[in-house]
DNA sequence: GCAAAAGTGTTCGTACTACACCCATGG
DNA sequence: CCATGGGTGTAGTACGAACACTTTTGC
């Protein structure tokens, strides 16, 4: 009654991360034979008996000390992936976020180089790699605007102006930074803390922290976030 | 190198119909042996050639003539699914919006049983069924707000008492109904036609439809389509 | 003429938009 | 004292929320 199928189950993983106002991705180059170069996603097959977000996580610690502030999937991509020509496989994609500034790539292997690219500056990539990443980016800067997870790409304590800017560089939009300011101060579960950032130029700005708590608080009570902009 | 998964592929579908002022799913009896049966959605393995969503679609036809208005990819479950219990099966669920007015479920086999239930009529179900209906209920209501997909619960032609009260079912919220018709109607892809219903009672209203290609062009202009409600 | 559903306008308040000047520091 | 980024307030507008009466039909 049941066929055979023959489909092997992976997953891949598409982790941002924002430096510099940039946003990026981390990506692997794999070798094929002996020749053979590509840059991928990180991923892998899944293991028997291990859950799908244990495989992501356990592909990820192969490569990176990576610490994710945010991990969900993306979506399965299954239709016409030939990893190698015999075997059909199914790929169950992952985005994650991590504070970038906080992360530790291992050094490079004989086998596999890391490496952070930014987003627009991506090369051709292996399998459908490419049509993942876009989605992944796709489904970031819908979530950035009815969720929270800005704060999950900035270190735990971040300036205004760096949040501020993540939105604009991730959004593609142009902010003006009076109404950002005085709109996510209204949510109130943003901290001003007591210390000041070292930048080198200009007035020292406080940084500020995002109170999850406060903000779960909220949600409870059916707030709803939102950011958006002309 | 690559250790052997024995994990199998399965799809299940998630189909919601409107009728009668109620949101109902399509589910259908399946029997274990001899006397264990189980209401389960609709579902099964995936063909070693075939896509994913081509696997949801033979598996429905099998159990109705549906004519599926909207069928999207809804989530991918896997962690911890036996369905027999020697294979790990990992199930990619979409869901699927029907005009159940219009729809012709296949008589009953003695193999299985198909019918509609109202959704919070559900019977305890067949694996995670249950928390997979879940889950397309949450997608389904956020949708309905910023994706103008009520409409594939509906006739081509609808009263807009119709669209009203789904809105209202769904999200379980009240509505006004002015408010309603004219942020509606301000869209501009709503057009009236020169039908009246064939109710029985009170003043004969006209149908509406959705016009699918101006919203189209609207949204290339960058409209976003909303619907809220305090 | 009554019951049942359809159709329609106005007022009010809130929340977003646009916009420009002063402040604190380092060099 | 100048360059650099940080911090703040106000006026106008537009959109959503609240709200009630009239119309058409069948019985």
């Amino acid at each position: 009654m049941e066929n055979f199928q023959n489909i092997r189950i992976a997953v891949d993983a598409i982790v941002f991360g924002y430096k510099n106002n940039n946003l990026y991705v981390l990506l692997i180059e794999q070798k094929f034979g002996s020749a053979e170069k590509y840059w991928a996603l990180p991923g892998g097959l899944v293991k028997p008996e291990e859950s799908l977000s244990d495989a992501v996580i356990r592909e990820l610690r192969e490569e990176t000390n990576v610490q994710l502030n945010f991990m969900e999937q993306l979506y399965t991509f299954g239709d016409d992936i030939k990893r190698d020509s015999r075997n059909r496989v199914i790929s169950v994609a992952y985005y994650a976020l991590v504070d970038a500034s906080n992360l530790e790539i291992k050094a490079d292997t004989d086998a596999e180089k890391v490496q952070w690219f930014k987003i627009d500056e991506v090369p051709s990539l292996a399998f459908d790699h490419n049509l993942i990443l876009k989605k992944a980016v796709e489904r970031l800067k819908a979530k950035l605007t009815y969720e929270p997870i800005g704060f999950d790409l900035l270190p735990k304590e971040f300036l205004f102006s760096e949040l501020e800017n993540l939105y604009c560089t991730i959004l593609e939009k142009e902010i003006d930074r009076r109404n950002f300011r005085k709109k996510i101060l209204s949510y109130g579960f943003i901290e001003e803390t007591e210390i000041f950032s070292a930048v080198k130029t200009g007035r020292p700005a406080k940084l500020f922290k995002f109170n999850k708590l406060k903000y779960n608080d909220l949600i409870e009570r059916g707030f709803h976030f939102e950011i958006k902009f002309a």
